[in-house]
RNA sequence: GGCGCGAUGGCGGAGUGGUGACGCAGCGGAUUGCAAAUCCGUGUACACGAGUUCGAUUCUCGUUCGCGCCUCCA
């Protein structure tokens, strides 16, 4: 069996993955929040950890894996976002669910298996509270439920943070009914137009980093092999979540944690609230989802990666050169171990790549092939790639019978005929390519 | 201030204690009426300083520069 190496964040080290269970393995990535269209930026970890949950899956067997990424559809910036539209929140979070899920399969994701959302485990986050009050980790104060941070001997294990150090740099105004400037919310008060639950301590609703405890432990159980999300979750929320998990069960939460880098514009950070961003769908408008997903894979994960449509242009040409030597060639059986023991080093996709890049000889064009669509690329077939997509209303007909009038010209040694014939066609966005065996097409880009 | 990441050729980006991946771009050639595509060939790099070593881009220390997190954030 592949042994497989991932960088835990937890321990500052690559270890060997050891699962749980070889034959029940749990992942859970943090999923976004849906108010709004996606940025290139969120797709980032659901695409590296998309690779991840293939290589377990081939390595442990596709029915040994289960993988959960959850629907954040309860938030503050979603009830603001309804409020600003007159609407429910259902409204805005159905919407935004969509548009998330069409957005991940562009990018040539696999669904995970489970989708939880937020508001459907409120009995659940109740109950965890209760368990913390209980044990004497949380309390109630002015309408909200606290988690008491000193209550937690190792808080802070994740980050590094000590929660005297976090004291001490916060850039946030403590509230005053916090019994410790570290304490973090569990449940916070709603008023009567805001949404909310009703609940032992009051009508409110969830903090952000008790969904997530409860999800996994709703759907994967209470001690889980893999959990992973963008680097800016390592503190607070995934912090959070190992406190909240571990004080309620008394377990180790998380194997391994798992955190990918950011994604950069001009080397900043996209974020919303920079507003440097572009959506998933815009860029998938102008460059395609494979094109966006190999330009997403060719940084190793952990390392910033900077996204420029010279990037993406250039991935297409990849593309374009594999698609052209895959043309007609069914992909072999086995992926090519290359690419399983490149991603089996911490998902080391550039690695990967460049083993397919190696394969990309027309003897081994089958090999390319599979491995390439291992990791989801390579999977329409070549004439889709060359002559479909796009929307533009290409007549294949027509295209046909001027290819047919410029060969012609050409027999008769007519090059001012056929070269009119040609720049006619490129008006129309094709490109023609003459070779040993006639003359092909292609959409120009 | 605390915690952490990085610095490789024109650009992107692996990797290694000792003959410099890979992609895109460039250049030369083949092919072509021309172009495109394809094929062959080809140049350029390891931030700086010190140390360890027979030998360092690779290990150690320091410096400089860049980036992120420190309760919105993938």
């Amino acid at each position: 069996m592949t042994d497989i190496y991932v960088y835990n964040t937890e321990t500052r080290a690559k270890q060997k993955f050891e699962p749980i269970d070889a034959k029940n393995i749990r992942m859970y990535v943090c999923g976004v929040t849906v108010y709004d269209y996606a940025h290139i930026g969120n797709a980032r970890p659901y695409t590296v950890f998309d690779l991840l949950y293939r290589l377990l899956r081939h390595v442990y067997g596709t029915e040994h894996v289960t993988y959960a990424r959850n629907i954040t559809d309860i938030e503050d910036k979603i009830m603001q976002r309804a409020a600003d539209e007159g609407v429910g929140i259902k409204t805005i979070t159905s919407r935004y669910t969509k548009i998330f899920k069409e957005d991940m399969q562009s990018l040539g994701s696999l669904d995970p298996d489970l989708e939880p959302k937020a508001t459907e485990h409120l009995p659940q986050m109740i109950k965890m509270m209760r368990d913390l009050i209980e044990k004497g980790h949380a309390y109630v104060a002015d309408g909200h439920v606290m988690f008491h941070v000193p209550s937690m001997e190792n808080y802070g294990r994740l980050s590094r943070h000590s929660r005297d150090e976090l004291v001490a740099g916060a850039r946030v105004e403590v509230a005053s009914f916090k019994k410790d400037p570290a304490d973090f919310v569990l449940w916070k008060p709603s008023t009567d137009d805001q949404v909310g639950w009703n609940s032992p301590w009051g009508r409110g609703r969830p903090g952000w980093h008790l969904e997530c405890s409860c999800m996994v432990e709703e759907h994967l159980g209470t001690e889980i092999d893999i959990h992973a999300g963008g680097q800016d979750l390592i503190f607070p929320h995934h912090e959070n979540e190992i406190a909240q998990s571990e004080c309620t069960h008394g377990k180790q939460f998380v194997r391994y944690w798992m955190h990918n880098g950011y994604l950069t514009v001009d080397g900043v950070k996209m974020s919303k609230s920079l507003g440097n961003f572009y959506t998933i769908r815009e860029l998938l408008e102008q460059h395609g989802g494979e094109a966006m997903r190999l330009s997403l894979l060719t940084a190793h994960y952990r390392q910033p990666v900077d996204f420029s449509h010279d990037n993406a242009v250039e991935q297409k040409k990849r593309l374009d050169r594999w698609y052209r030597l895959v043309d007609g060639v069914a992909p072999a059986s086995e992926v090519p171990s290359s690419v399983i023991n490149a991603l089996s080093d911490d998902l080391n996709t550039p690695k990967a790549l460049a083993a397919l890049d190696a394969l990309a000889t027309s003897e081994t064009a089958a090999s390319l092939k599979a491995g390439a669509q291992f990791m989801g690329l390579l999977m329409q077939s070549s004439d889709e790639w060359f002559k479909g997509g796009l929307g533009e209303s290409i007549d294949v007909d027509e295209v046909e019978g001027l290819i047919e009038d410029r060969l012609k010209a050409r027999q008769n040694k007519d090059f001012s005929e056929s070269d009119r014939i040609r720049d006619r066609l490129a008006e129309m966005g094709v490109l023609l390519e003459d070779g040993p065996s006639g003359t092909s097409w292609r959409k120009a880009d």
